[in-house]
DNA sequence: ATTATTATTTACTGATAGGTACATAAGTAG
DNA sequence: CTACTTATGTACCTATCAGTAAATAATAAT
């Protein structure tokens, strides 16, 4: 048996064949960032091979297709820039600054790290192709079902310690917070200068916080 | 110069030539469906000449080209479908029963006639184009802007005739509503059940209504 | 060193994309 | 009638699309 010891494996298998020249989770990230700009359709395998330094082939062996790879670019979209909002909102002790802080965060991701203003890969491209093209309309309800999840946890937490009303409907709160976040990222979309949806953040935290019973 | 003779006709100006075989709005209507469904990209020239039933050369002589006839479904759609809601706000007396008026006729739309759930043309395919189709983005503005000033002005005539407090802020309320219809879309398009959308309407009404002033 | 395995490169495939040339059809104008 | 104008149908254009075959390169196993 060979010397392991300058593959850092001393024991385990080391894989065969060629290794890969490229990072995978770098190639995935800036295929979804290929993904967010352009959307499904609009994102030509140029211009992801392009943006990911990588050839078809390799793209193919380490993706499957185009499809498969903007499901992985979806998850991770949604584990990466689309968590950005939960982890602030988790940071948040109080509960209106909390979701405030959700939906700052959610603007910041939106708008981009340089201004570039594409809304969000799961909130404006993939609905258009969620019907037509397969595991989409999957991976979106499952990635927006854990967010709501969170979201109301935390609601009924607060309901519990009394800072909610006993009234406070948690999952419509959640699912208008939801709705918030997206619909944020449709005005971003369309160019709308973010000023003003900065400014209208705090009205719509006193909204989420509303969400109660009727009298 | 020819005298006006030439295009003075005695009952009635006819056009020269061979007259149009197809009706332009209809293939107009066929063509927002189309669009619809599919988005700019996912619609290609045969969807688009097989639904309106007319050749290649017609839609370029009629329309100009793909673009210009993604621009003209996209008002079509504002003017048609699009419009429901406001004449379905305009009609309600009561402000909450015309706010819940306004989703539920959106709801209605964005669901089709026959329960094709395509969401909304200008809500969710056309943003996703929005930065590299020319017009679109100027299309939505104008588009949105409109039905933002309705709702306005209903909303500042409620508070002068005193069935809104003083404090109310039409213009976040009208944006909040207009998000709403939106989101409504972007759920509707990505499956979900529209029946708990429904059942969200009322509370939400309520969201839009407490817009006023923070304490 | 030889073999097996996996990745990369180049070049290519058939299909389809958006758009158009051209001949013909159908109307008006004189 | 002939001339002119506009629309239609067929057939075609070039560019690009997503996806792949085959040769080569780099590693591990023997």
């Amino acid at each position: 048996m060979s010397d392991d010891v300058k593959n850092n494996v001393p024991n385990g298998m080391k894989k065969r064949g060629r290794p890969r020249a490229f990072d995978h989770a770098g190639a995935l990230a800036a295929a979804t960032q290929v993904f967010w700009e352009k959307g499904f359709e609009g994102a030509s395998l140029d211009d992801l091979t392009g943006a990911m330094g990588i050839n078809r082939p390799s793209l193919y062996s380490a993706f499957g297709d185009k499809r498969r790879l903007f499901i992985d670019a979806l998850n991770y979209y949604g584990t990466h820039e689309g968590a950005k909002p939960m982890l602030a909102f988790d940071a948040e002790p109080d509960i209106t600054k909390a979701i405030e802080a959700f939906l700052s965060a959610a603007l910041e991701t939106q708008m981009g790290s340089g201004g570039e203003a594409y809304g969000c890969l799961l909130g404006t491209c993939a609905p258009t192709v969620a019907a037509r093209v397969e595991g989409v309309a999957e991976c979106l309800e499952d990635l927006g079902e854990r967010t709501r999840h969170g979201l109301v946890e935390r609601l009924d937490a607060e309901k519990a310690k009394g800072s909610l009303p006993p009234g406070f409907q948690s999952g419509h709160g959640a699912d208008l917070l939801l709705d918030m976040m997206q619909c944020q990222a449709h005005r971003v979309r369309c160019g709308q200068n973010p000023d003003r949806l900065r400014a209208q953040i705090p009205m719509r935290a006193r909204a989420v916080l509303g969400c109660r019973d009727a009298d």
